[in-house]
DNA sequence: TCTATTTAGGACAAAATTGTCTCGAATGCG
DNA sequence: CGCATTCGAGACAATTTTGTCCTAAATAGA
């Protein structure tokens, strides 16, 4: 569904911002421990997530990443997806045709329709805030 | 979403499907053209799916690949999509978790629930003659 | 039986994704 | 300033997925 790469940014970007909320500053190597991922390679899916305006990196002691307050309220999974894997979620055919919709569909067009409907409504809805609300409060978790 | 050795297998599949309507065994060079895939890579997958006894292969001066009338109507997606890319679709969590269920689950997991049913259920239920008839009578397309 | 045809299957190759390492740049602090 | 700390970015490596090629095995038909 999600490549690797964009579940260790949701992970990293829900753990960061759980932090944020107590107004902690993060380091690469606890976000990596903390969500459950490659350090070295989160730390590149961070720089993404930075340029894209997500969170906030800064260098030098008492560097690391957070996450503003409203930002955390703010952004929608959707972002955090695009950043990462770009909008092939959004247009790519089930079947892998390169052009696919509903004027000229593959035989799974009508049948897929919904379900990323629904998928592209659930990412442009559900918040950081929500989802690292939950693991905060012990209701979810990252590790397992 | 799937693996593009299964979206040519089940392209593969459909194609197979409206020519064993009308009588036809095909080569894997004529379900590699008309189904828009690699040949080679195809022929690969085509055997997962014989192995599966989804489709028949036959060796040999006019041997190559058909379908049963019956399997053709019984066959579900969900079929042929575990025939090759096994059930990840069902048991994977969606930020990658090893494991992860409503009694411990990741932060996604009630916002995914509900898609990964409504997937489930289609691949369930949706049939290969359907998606056959649908390209057959010109509704759909393979080739873009 | 001999030959042409067609799938089966394994070895191999290419490409994409995932992952690591190193070094440079920025920065806070004594 | 000088130094320790932390991210940034690119080179490089490993793994997975995708894709090709070649030979063997089966088989229909002359």
């Amino acid at each position: 569904m999600f490549s690797k790469a964009c579940t260790y940014g949701i992970r990293a970007v829900i753990y960061i911002a759980t932090q944020s909320l107590d107004g902690k500053r993060l380091k690469i190597q606890d976000v990596a421990t903390y969500s459950g991922s490659p350090e070295a390679f989160t730390a590149k899916i961070l720089g993404k997530l930075n340029k894209a305006e997500i969170i906030n990196s800064y260098k030098g002691p008492h560097g690391g990443f957070e996450m503003d307050t409203q930002k955390i309220q703010s952004t929608k999974l959707e972002e955090i997806v695009y950043a990462i894997d770009g909008d092939s979620i959004y247009n790519g055919c089930a079947l892998g045709l390169s052009e696919c919709d509903a004027s000229d569909p593959c035989p799974m067009h009508n049948k897929f329709f919904q379900i990323r409907e629904e998928l592209k409504d659930m990412l442009g809805t559900t918040t950081v805030f929500e989802l690292a609300f939950g693991l905060k409060s012990g209701k979810s978790t990252l590790l397992r």
